[in-house]
DNA sequence: TTGTAAGCGTTATCAA
DNA sequence: TTGATAACGCTTACAA
């Protein structure tokens, strides 16, 4: 029996079919076949553009996006670079950016720095070499000359949340200011008096400053009218509990009667504070009011339920897109910001008296 | 006075130097400057080798990715390719893949499914389209055809965590069975004895299936010498707290006295638990035993502490693209499975009696 | 309306 | 050892 006759299929791996293919298919020259393809508008005469149709089914071709960013310069590539794919706030934007830019042909490139920002250069050189065509940067911006690269390569950037100080881009973030005042009135309406303003270091950061300087302003005009009222601010390290609980016991030492709490600047810091009242022995909302930024799916659960500020994050995520959509159209005008309202969803953590000792009316 | 005599450097967006800008630079062609790159065996004349170093510095040449890979058609890019990215669970292996590609030079590009299936193959083109390498999978599978697609195109693909069924492929992903056991076997000994596994509906998913078998076989085996011991499982969908509800009360009733218990199978149907007690008023650990898959950083904090059984998904994420990397080198082995064990993390939900309750010896 | 040919930035194959 | 030169797959003047 002749052994090598018929050698079953090798499983070669088919090449793609490249456009060269597509045209001896359709009897057409490589032209035809791209005009067809980029520029409808060309009347082709309709024998031959059934033929290129029928080839270009026929042969399950689809251009390469390789070969034309090469020709053309433009990749169809966003770079998106987050700080820490960890942090749910940062998902939550890419999964709205994500769509956004699928929706207009895009795809996504997604670069994580792991929270180390000297890294942020790197990668955006990365990005920039494969030809993306702008960058939706969610990072500290420490590394001030990362970003500015960038724009100098002629690309649109849009920030995130997050500002870099010496760069001109559009913005796109929540209203910090006007969050911490919805979570600063509803804690003085629900009777929380000593407020504390918990950060993560700030350094720099921009959406920790702002939100620092908004407790700062709220707490200054809300005195006027309201002498008792009092407040803190605290930056809260990893690995420091001790520190935290210290700080914490002294807030409730300065209230003195007055109900202390606290306003948590994104859910790391809410859980460490959720995490030094478990070490202390209080209840929330008792023994200290609770309101932080960032709503997340374990809220509701953690406690009598967490009082949270929920940012429009699918919404951040499609307008950071869009504004970089709109830039790459051409769209010629000087850095744009657009803020974007929170939303205090109240719950236990902010409801200082048990309901039994409500007395009934 | 002459207005426009010296125009301020118009920012024009000075474009990424070629190879041939740095051979003329340096007076050498630009196949020198190309082996001086990729060759470095080939032994250039120090002084030409020099002047290309200079040139390259001079100008901070890169080489262009996309020119590369229409060239030799690699492209240092991995596809990865998740169901949900706003599942905790992928993002942590997401974070561990792409470490160990970027430490091998490769660069991820992130395509999310969005929990729709259909979108598979969509992904594994547009993907594929860009040149990938390669293909790293925590998707459904649903839709046959698509990875094998991958496969066929001559790629290595290498699924985490979720099995296709009729695909050959690495595949990484935690030991279900033996994770099972550990949070069964924890049950049992914390003194649960009407078990209940509780998952996403099944539809296939080859984890959850594991999963559901190995509850099914732990209990059998257990039975024999602890024929109290009984087991029960349920199928939770979204938006239907009140089925949940339904099981839950049901499950105690069977208990008739022994403490009942529930298994979940992961961080999502976890929380539809915690929801359900919390409608039901009923105390974790007291009135119901829980351990649920993969451990997040507010499993601590949610009533007593759940316990949790957790997934090494780092590791996951790394090993999955070491498989990759080793395909890539021309590894050409048949399929491997790699499974990684999983850690039982006690925490308050699986204590039955509350410490106040215990008699002082 | 269609085809020819040049070129995008690389690498690889030849000569030199 | 180095340098022309021809691809890779595509788009786009320009010519026909």
């Amino acid at each position: 029996m002749p052994s090598a006759s018929i050698k079953p299929s090798p499983a070669r791996p088919a090449p793609r079919a490249t456009i060269a293919d597509v045209a001896r298919e359709a009897g057409v020259s490589k032209a035809t076949v791209s005009r067809f393809l980029n520029h409808r508008e060309t009347l082709l005469t309709p024998d031959i553009a059934s033929r290129v149709e029928v080839a270009i089914a026929a042969l399950a071709y689809s251009p390469s996006p390789m070969a034309q960013a090469l020709k053309r310069g433009r990749s169809r590539l966003i770079g998106l670079v987050v700080a820490d794919v960890t942090n749910p706030f940062s998902v939550a934007v890419l999964r709205g950016a994500e769509k956004a830019c699928q929706q207009a042909g895009y795809l996504l490139m997604l670069f994580n720095l792991g929270n180390d920002s000297r890294r942020e250069s790197e990668a955006i050189q990365a990005l920039a070499a494969y030809q993306v065509e702008g960058f939706i940067l969610n990072t500290l911006g420490r590394d001030a000359g990362a970003a500015a690269d960038a724009a100098r390569h002629g690309k649109p950037v849009v920030l995130v949340d997050r500002r870099h100080h010496d760069m001109q881009a559009d913005f796109v973030s929540l209203d910090n200011a006007g969050a911490v005042r919805l979570g600063g009135r509803h804690l003085v309406q629900a009777g929380y008096l000593e407020l504390m303003f918990l950060s993560e270091p700030i350094k720099n950061v921009s959406s920790r400053m702002e939100r620092e300087a908004a407790f700062r302003s709220f707490i200054a005009e809300s005195r006027d009218g309201m002498p008792e009222l009092h407040g803190s601010t605290f930056e809260s390290m990893e690995d420091n509990g001790e520190e935290l609980d210290q700080a914490l016991r002294a807030l409730r030492e300065r209230a003195s009667g007055r109900l202390p709490a606290v306003i948590s600047s994104n859910a790391v810091v809410t859980l460490r504070v959720v995490a030094s009242l478990a070490r202390l022995g209080w209840r929330l909302g008792t023994d200290l009011g609770l309101v932080g930024f960032d709503d997340t799916e374990w809220s509701p659960f953690i406690g009598p339920g967490l009082t949270t500020i929920a940012q429009p994050t699918d919404e951040l995520g499609r307008l950071a897109a869009g504004c970089l959509m709109e830039r790459l159209k051409g769209l010629d005008l000087p850095p744009r910001q657009i803020l974007l309202s929170g939303r205090l969803l109240a719950r236990g953590s902010t409801v200082a008296a048990a309901p039994s000792m409500i007395l009934p009316t």
